[in-house]
DNA sequence: TACCAGGGCCTTT
DNA sequence: AAAGGCCATGGT
């Protein structure tokens, strides 16, 4: 399904029919991507960093060897699924399929459950720009080095060792004593990533609601983001807009198995037609 | 039950 | 330039 080859620059092209690129990574899942001034999107995973652009139904991918892309980044970008069975599940519903228009190429990333638990305990009550802010001097702060001016994301027993003073240059306000809790059960086990994999959505909410901060709406976009449980259904401002506009009777059951990526489908679109605005 | 802290970015004035 | 809106959670 892939064709894959190398452009002049030396860099890998990747057939991507039906993904949006830019929609991914500016569709509220992720805060370590950033556009560059070429177009181009410059992001970390783990201790990697890739520079990569779209132009229409091609990947270019940048400072990443062959063996990268299949063995990491491809999984990262979730190339191993195919959206269409979930399109085709949601075309049921006129609203659904409306959303899907304007943002059917998303794709739910396969993120780092760590780093997407305190980025969403970060991104409570919060807006994008400093979400990205907070995150990216906590990993100047406590990261390893990268390349560039680039850091990794410090672990959970990195962080769980400091007090909320040490945090204060992160400027992350009443959330940084959130962060310490969660890194603190976090490396002591007392929430176990295993088990909230194995575990039913009820049952994962349950477990990271033992965090202080943790709330429904985070559990449910670390389930979503982090666990990539894919009926996950975090509901924010803006889904509660469509919620109440276009499903006054509730979302539709036969929905619910790809809730999460049908929440990202509706919550793009609410935004980019700013719903209830105008 | 209702209300508000907290902080910074955004939009509107 | 200034003011007001926004936001998820926990505490009162």
């Amino acid at each position: 399904m892939e064709h894959r080859g190398l452009c002049q620059e030396n860099c890998l092209v990747i057939q991507c029919p039906g993904f949006a690129l830019k929609d991914t990574l500016e569709c509220g899942q992720c805060f370590r991507w950033d556009q560059q001034e070429d177009g181009s999107f410059l992001g970390i995973a783990g201790n990697r960093l890739l520079r990569i652009r779209q132009q229409e139904d091609a990947l270019y991918v940048y400072g990443c060897e062959s063996a990268d892309w299949e063995g990491v980044w491809a999984d990262y970008f979730d190339f191993r699924e195919d959206y269409t069975r979930f399109q085709k599940a949601l075309s049921f519903d006129p609203v659904c399929c409306e959303a899907m228009k304007l943002a059917g190429g998303i794709h739910i990333l396969r993120q780092d459950p760590w780093e997407t638990l305190c980025s969403f305990i970060i991104s409570q009550n919060n807006n994008i720009p400093r979400i990205k802010g907070i995150i990216s001097r906590l990993c100047a702060l406590l990261g390893d080095p990268l390349t560039e001016g680039c850091y990794s994301f410090p672990g959970p027993e990195r962080l769980a060792a400091l007090s909320v003073e040490d945090l204060a240059p992160l400027r992350a306000g009443f959330r940084a004593k959130y962060l310490l809790d969660a890194a603190q059960k976090v490396a002591d086990g007392t929430v176990d990533f295993d088990a909230v994999r194995a575990a039913s959505l009820e049952e994962g909410e349950q477990l990271l609601r033992q965090i202080h901060g943790v709330g429904p709406k985070v559990a449910q976009c670390v389930l979503l983001f982090g666990f990539h449980k894919m009926d996950a259904f975090p509901v924010d401002v803006w889904m509660k807009k469509v919620l109440s506009q276009f499903y006054p009777d509730g979302f539709p059951a036969a929905a619910k198995p790809y809730g999460g990526i049908a929440q990202q489908y509706l919550f793009h679109y609410a935004r980019l037609t700013k719903l209830g605005q105008s």
